[in-house]
DNA sequence: GCCAACGTTGGC
DNA sequence: GCCAACGTTGGC
C-alpha cells in the first residue's frame, strides 16, 4: 500500500498502532482490499510522492474490508457525492498495524535494480494504483533489503 | 514544476 | 457506447 509520508508516514503508523486505511477512491484498489485483504496478511508500506520513495516497513491487516465512512462525510476531503446519494458508502477501508520497521528504506531505486523484482506491479509502466498485489517471493526479497 | 500515463466524467 | 476533456498520480 502506498502513502504520501507528508500525509501519513511509517512513523505515524507506529504512533497510531492501528490505522484505518480510508480515502481509497479507485475501484481496482478498492477491490484488492475488499477481495484479497485477510486478517494477518502482510503488506508493504510504501512512501510515494516524496524525496525518497520506497518501502519503509511492513504492516499487517488487523481488520478486513468495511465501509469507509469518510465517503458520506461532507466535511471530509474524501467525500463522495455518489455515495451520499445512495446513503451507502461505495468505498471500503481496512485496518492495518505496523509489524517490521525497516532499518533502511528499501528504495524505489534499489527495487528497480533488483533483477528478482523486475516483474513487480510497482515497477510496471504507468502503474499508479495505491493498493497493489505483491507475491510472497517479492515480499521476502524486499523485506531482506530493509534489514 | 514538468509531464507521461491513466481513470473518470459527461455530452452526444 | 464512444471519446474528448479533464483531473490525478507520482517520479524526476
Amino acid at each position: 500500500m502506498k502513502t504520501e509520508p507528508d500525509v501519513f508516514s511509517w512513523d505515524d503508523l507506529e504512533l497510531k498502532k492501528i490505522a484505518s486505511w480510508d480515502g481509497v477512491r479507485n475501484y481496482q484498489a478498492r477491490n484488492f482490499m475488499r477481495d484479497d485483504f485477510k486478517v494477518g496478511d502482510k503488506v508493504l508500506f510504501y512512501h510515494s510522492s516524496c524525496a525518497d520513495p520506497g518501502v519503509a516497513g511492513t504492516a499487517e491487516v488487523v481488520r478486513e474490508a468495511y465501509p469507509d465512512p469518510t465517503a458520506l462525510d461532507p466535511d471530509s476531503e474524501y467525500f463522495d457525492e455518489a455515495s451520499r446519494k445512495t446513503g451507502v458508502s461505495r468505498w471500503v477501508m481496512v485496518d492495518v498495524s505496523p509489524v517490521n520497521r525497516f532499518s533502511k528504506l528499501a528504495s524505489l531505486t534499489m527495487i528497480r535494480e533488483n533483477a528478482k523484482l523486475k516483474s513487480m506491479a510497482l515497477l510496471q509502466r504507468g502503474q499508479r494504483l495505491s493498493i497493489q498485489p505483491v507475491s510472497a517471493a517479492e515480499f521476502a526479497e524486499i523485506e531482506a533489503m530493509g534489514r
